[in-house]
DNA sequence: TGCCAATCGGACAAAAATAACCTAAAATAT
DNA sequence: ATATTTTAGGTTATTTTTGTCCGATTGGCA
């Protein structure tokens, strides 16, 4: 029951361009050092937010890292399930997953209510809320 | 984010015991066969429970295991974290981590948050819930 | 008393997930 | 050209998860 090491990174590296200009970049080392992330195994992680949209990388010296879109656009559960794949509390909540007490399983109803506030708050919460101080 | 196949496995036994009279029994294969769990898996996961407080194993011919309380007073989280440890959605939130960022980090809070509304949701719902039908 | 039904506890193992490292290649600004 | 930087991919180590198996023990019952 807990996000992985990597969503936490990915997260964090959002953030800290968050807290840059709009479109400044940064070095992927640049980020590991700044959030104390494993440098290498950044990269990796980088790769997939890229892959996935939401981050513009340039390769060649001064070269970088840097947000796709604006921080109010980009949402923890964009970052999250960019590198965790879709959130599920339980396996039995999945559509492709054919329980044999689906129809008469009360905690299925459970755990599918859980996971929907989970997954709400995590999609209401864009990465522009981290910096209003207003 | 996704609790154990051991979990739900404990959640449905809890949920078929609840199911049976308050202080009948059944056996670990009994319990396995109707809630299709492999029967040496839920062995041990009927001792962890056992240990934990929320059933009464007995030995012996005619033996077998029965609720150690009133489904009222078993909720979702006592069974969850009888077998998953505590739940934790992010690392950083544990107390036991001190996160370099602690203090000025907004992520921490929101996953702290998000947390507490599923622990909540799991300490509010009894096994006595899933059957009540009035 | 002795058999049977059941849990107990530990060892063992296979598979998957997690975390991380490393290197060669590609791109690009200077 | 050269230095910088991402990209893509493979490799490795550790831990967690998901089980299986088996002998020991316990307790009811004929």
């Amino acid at each position: 029951m807990q996000i992985t090491r990597q969503a936490d990174y990915a997260v964090r590296a959002v953030y800290y361009l968050s807290s840059l200009g709009q479109d400044d970049r940064a070095s992927t080392s640049q980020i590991a050092k700044q959030q104390h992330i494993p440098p290498s195994f950044l990269a990796k992680i980088i790769s997939q937010l890229s892959v996935a949209g939401l981050l513009h990388t340039s390769r060649g010296a001064r070269g970088g890292v840097s947000l796709a879109r604006d921080p109010k656009d980009i949402t923890m559960l964009d970052v999250v399930e960019a590198i965790d794949g879709p959130i599920l509390l339980n396996e039995c909540v999945a559509d492709s997953h054919g329980c044999k007490f689906e129809k008469d399983c009360p905690m299925r109803d459970l755990w599918r209510n859980i996971q929907g506030d989970v997954v709400s708050r995590l999609k209401t919460t864009a990465f522009s809320d981290f910096f209003n101080n207003q």
